[in-house]
RNA sequence: GUGGCUGUAGCUCAAUGGCAGAGCGCUUGACUGUGGAUCAAGAUGUUGUGGGUUCGACCCCCAUCAGCCACCCCA
């Protein structure tokens, strides 16, 4: 036991049980992302540590990516997030690409980071994007098929919440106080950290920043102003097409989310435990420039990523993820004794040709042995064929939940076995 | 990158500086063709790792690694 190699730091160990729930996660963002017509699609995981520098933000890429050089020198990337492969992508087949394009993806990513509660060094994140519009109305799309991913797990507008603002308009009305384009990024940092200081340290660090007095009282009456929303056309649009979409309730505005990364160009959200429990469990928004950052001609996209240890929390919490059947095999098939080891291999054969998932006992080990690993594997049916079996020209077939057991004919096992199998 | 807490049996956790334990789980048996329940017996440890203090260290000190939590940042 000492000696077994640690595992990277950061990282899970997907045993069965853990595999059989992130699958099952993986196939719920599937229902939901198909239902809205959008497209799988998967990048590399290795990327030229360039395609990050124009435009994730700083620190991602110099402090939370796993970076090395390849054997030729180049610095290539474990990929953070999926937002510049996607505009890289999108921006080598700009000409060919049929808009708007509807495409989702679920990988895996890694961030050099410290891990704690909600956050990993590898995680898996699903990540969304509508490309090549710019309305509200795709803005109200994205946060339309968030809604409905929490719909369909389970999760009620109680519980969870979306969080709607909008860059432009915070711009318009930072304008409106003297606030022009060269405080701009320092001002939403401040507005991001609105609830992670004390109103006397955030008071102090506003004047750091060399916001006025007068500044900082209009900039406070902005984010407690729960009808400000009215000032932005968009988000007019966005929340009466999802008023018609009969999604409103998971949706509220909030002027204090701004999001981290610099990519953001107009409608951004966020959704949230709304018992304010941990951190984000996905973020989002509109993003006008990124294509033309990596190189293509400009394109406009809105889209979000989710992680899965927020969302895994979450439903942990509010009891919601599924009791999955511990074994895929529906039936056990015994061995008897060494004689008889060829006749249940026989057996399992043609149960398995039947479309019906079967294990066979590996070796001739007592009877209770046999039962009982079936009983803690979880399979339903266990199959006996001894001697009396084989003599009458039948098999013992025992379901371990009722405890019942009857013979069946030999010739008829498969036919029973499809009557009595769940599905 | 900064700070706090925690590392003891497979798991959850006890043990005043003086013989390392319990519950659960596991193995075997009661039950030679039947799992779960019950009862009985049994096995399991380099106390994360490396140093130091001490007659003596799971316990105190230092370092290191890992886990958890907060900061930073973000999914």
């Amino acid at each position: 036991m000492k000696s077994v190699i640690q595992a990277v730091k950061g990282t899970r160990d997907f045993y069965p049980e853990e595999m059989a729930v992130r699958n099952w996660l993986y196939g719920k963002i599937r229902e939901v992302s198909q239902l809205f017509g959008y497209q799988e699609y998967e990048g590399p995981i290795l990327e030229r540590i360039d395609l990050y520098a124009a435009k994730s933000g700083e620190e991602l890429v110099k402090e939370q990516a796993f970076v090395f050089p390849d054997r030729g020198g180049d610095l290539i990337t474990l990929r953070p997030e999926l937002t510049p492969t996607l505009a890289r992508m999108v921006a080598q087949r700009q000409n060919t690409l049929v808009y708007p394009l509807r495409w989702w993806s679920f990988g895996p990513f890694w961030r050099y980071e410290r891990p704690q509660k909600g956050r990993t060094r590898e995680f898996f994140q699903w990540n969304i994007d509508l490309i090549g519009v710019d309305s509200p109305e795709a803005d109200a799309e994205l946060i339309a098929v968030c809604a409905m991913f929490f719909e369909k797990i389970g999760l009620n507008s109680q519980q969870v919440g979306i969080l709607v603002n909008n860059r432009r308009l915070m711009e318009s009305q930072l304008e409106q106080i003297g606030i022009g384009e060269r405080l701009r990024q320092q001002v939403f940092r401040l507005i991001d950290r609105r609830d992670k200081m004390s109103p006397v340290d955030w008071d102090a660090y506003a004047q750091e920043i060399g916001l006025h007095v007068e500044q900082l009282q209009k900039l406070k009456e902005m984010l407690s102003d729960p009808e400000l929303w009215q000032m932005s056309s968009e988000l007019v649009r966005v929340f009466e097409i999802l008023e018609e979409m009969g999604l409103r309730q998971y949706v509220q505005f909030e002027p204090q989310i701004v999001r981290g990364l610099d990519y953001y160009t107009g409608t951004v959200f966020e959704a949230r435990d709304r018992a304010r429990d941990g951190r984000a469990i996905l973020g989002g928004g509109r993003y006008d420039n990124l294509v033309a950052d990596v190189g293509g001609n400009p394109l406009p996209g809105v889209g979000f990523a989710m992680g899965d240890v927020m969302i895994g929390i979450v439903l942990e919490k509010y009891g919601l993820l599924p009791n999955l059947a511990k074994t895929p095999a529906q039936v056990l098939v015994t061995v008897f004794d060494e004689t008889r080891i060829k006749l249940s291999f026989a057996l399992a054969a043609e149960l398995r040709r039947a479309g019906i998932s079967t294990i066979v006992y590996p070796e001739a080990v007592k009877l209770p042995r046999q039962l009982k690993f079936a009983d803690r594997i979880g399979v339903r049916y266990v199959l006996i064929v001894g001697p009396d079996e084989e003599a009458a020209g039948v098999v013992t077939v025992k379901n371990l939940t009722t405890g019942e057991q009857e013979n069946i004919g030999r010739l008829e096992i498969v036919n029973w076995l499809n009557r009595h199998l769940p599905d």
